[in-house]
DNA sequence: CATGAATGAGTCTTCATTCAT
DNA sequence: GATGAATGAAGACTCATTCAT
């Protein structure tokens, strides 16, 4: 399923209709939701799931792309901003907010080792360091921090939100706000540990 | 079995053995984890698991209640260090080390609704409270953070690090750090959302 | 599965295989015969039982159905019959034979609470109310017995040979001979206890 | 545990205990009562049970074996009662009384094949035979009845009655007299069916 | 292409029974 | 004798996946 064969165009809209409910039905009920759960809510048979997505790990791996791609997008839309301070932060509260409204992370694990996930994660991580590269020229950014710390921190604002009940629906912004000052030079003291790399 | 009624030595070894095979397969595995492999890790047949534990899901509140009971513990000995603000990131280095070693936020939610849970979990917010207190009398944290907001962060620093596939052992102390600046008094920016409070 | 959707032809076979496997097994085993064996003589897997069948009380529910409909079937066909007073006894025996061939008195009980269950059992009250009301009017019955007392007699007589561990096949004619002299008017002695009613 | 060795105070109390607590708990929750909480309820250790009983049908028909010797000690003590025709009527009286306080019909199938049941229920039989015999003479029974008729009929009030859900709770009375005025010889139609013989 | 019936491995849980304490 | 911890074979039920229609 992987190849860019034409789809016809009602099994195109089969496809989308999938996608749409395995995101809200995996957000509900997480990693396990049921085939079964995602068909019957795109309106299709559990038959028609696998005639789309070879498993329901390609599943996952195809919402998982979607979204990171759509993250490489904003990057590189904001990559000639004029304030590289604020255009991280403003990447910062767009992914911290497309995750809040798909809570997907459970999801990236699943799907670690599909290369399809890996080639687009890489991407995005270019596209991020070309944000990062800005805001470092621009003195908004701690020079002890990289590309791949932004990345891993990307997601916490929104992590840290979803260990309450019923968390307020912008409070992340909170929590990003707090760890983004982390990130500023002013007042860094010296991290403890080296930068990973990627491998 | 919260009740004090002593176990029998080798019911009481037989019972430790499953906490730290459930801990383990729970790490590796997540929340779905079997029964059947818990129980032959532990080297038990799988009945015996269920004559210590109600359910799974008594299982897990079980081993929730464990790790955050020992967090307690911690922040209560802490809480008349002679420097607050290093008995803050003190505490929040035992809670990210031990959450390192067993990784069991998954649980958390799979556990909310045991009143165990939420028992020990509000002797962990209250002796918590403490420590924030004291940091902020001693100008270490910034005004604006609560001890919520601390208990909510408690776990970033490791979720962060997990979405690497072979993080070095340590890389969490450095998403601490960036993490504990942001929560530092000098330079803190405005937040944007108000704090949240607990039901 | 109550429901009107059409079945297709293979499934619909499927269901009824499961059906009559299930018959037979509880027949055998009684209600705790197991869903793997009915499956495993339906020739069938065991997940198919849960198909066709929400849970096993579900299939029980659905055996019990179907036979207290057909005996309502009886009655109606009886309800204009001649001699109101043998349309009884053919009724009663009908019953029986109907029993005696699977024997599921145990499974009333595990389906009382099906509303399905209730609803077909109170179009059988309504059938035998009418052939019990001629065989009154007809004198072919004591007068101080009501259809409720027809319908709890009616399983007797072959609970009675149940008790017997190889009876001969008709034997239990003779029983309903026996409980249908006692219903006759002729030599009727003052009934001790009033007429149960229906809920 | 057939033998007759005599039991020290302490266990022979336990015994009864348990014969008792298994009665209560088979007739709350039928033959699927566990052996756990039989134990609970007899306030002894489960390992105890297995002590006394060699295995749950063992225990079964130990209460079996107690009821029906029990219906044999009537029959006897019946058996010179001055009119033999209501000394029957009492008989089956006591009989479905004591079924109605304990229902266990649904054990005597569980302990068919055990010795000491066919043993009593032999005993029974005969005892039951001279009332049978009494009754004939005195004109009280239709001559086509035996004493195995009478032996069968003998549970069929109860349950009758028990198809109902909350009945009343004398109601068996009342189909005990419908079926006894079936077995009395004015108004009786010949039988089809030529009585049993037992095994 | 789409359907949904069938599959069967796998899940949690129960329980009679055994045996070391 | 009594205890209760351990066992392991079932049991009901779920679900990703396959395939005949």
């Amino acid at each position: 399923m992987t190849s860019t064969r034409p789809l016809r165009a009602d099994a195109a809209r089969n496809r989308d209709l999938l996608l749409a409910a395995a995101e809200s039905e995996f957000a509900e009920r997480g990693a396990s939701a049921s085939v079964a759960d995602i068909a019957r809510r795109a309106g299709v048979a559990k038959g028609t799931v696998f005639r789309h997505f070879a498993s329901k790990e390609d599943l996952i791996a195809s919402i998982v792309c979607k979204h990171i791609t759509a993250l490489t997008g904003i990057a590189r839309r904001l990559s000639d901003a004029t304030d590289p301070g604020a255009a991280l932060l403003e990447f910062l509260t767009a992914a911290a907010d497309q995750r809040q409204r798909h809570d997907l992370t459970f999801l990236q694990s699943a799907s670690e080792s599909d290369p399809r996930v890996t080639q687009v994660r890489d991407e995005l991580h270019a596209a991020l360091g070309t944000l990062v590269d800005r805001a470092h020229r621009a003195g908004a950014l701690r020079s002890d921090v990289t590309e791949t710390d932004v990345f891993l921190l990307m997601c916490a604002p929104v992590h840290v939100v979803e260990n309450l009940a019923a968390p307020a629906p912008l409070l992340w912004q909170r929590y990003l706000a707090i760890i983004f000052d982390g990130l500023r030079p002013d007042g860094a003291h010296p991290l403890p540990q080296p930068a990973p790399t990627l491998p």
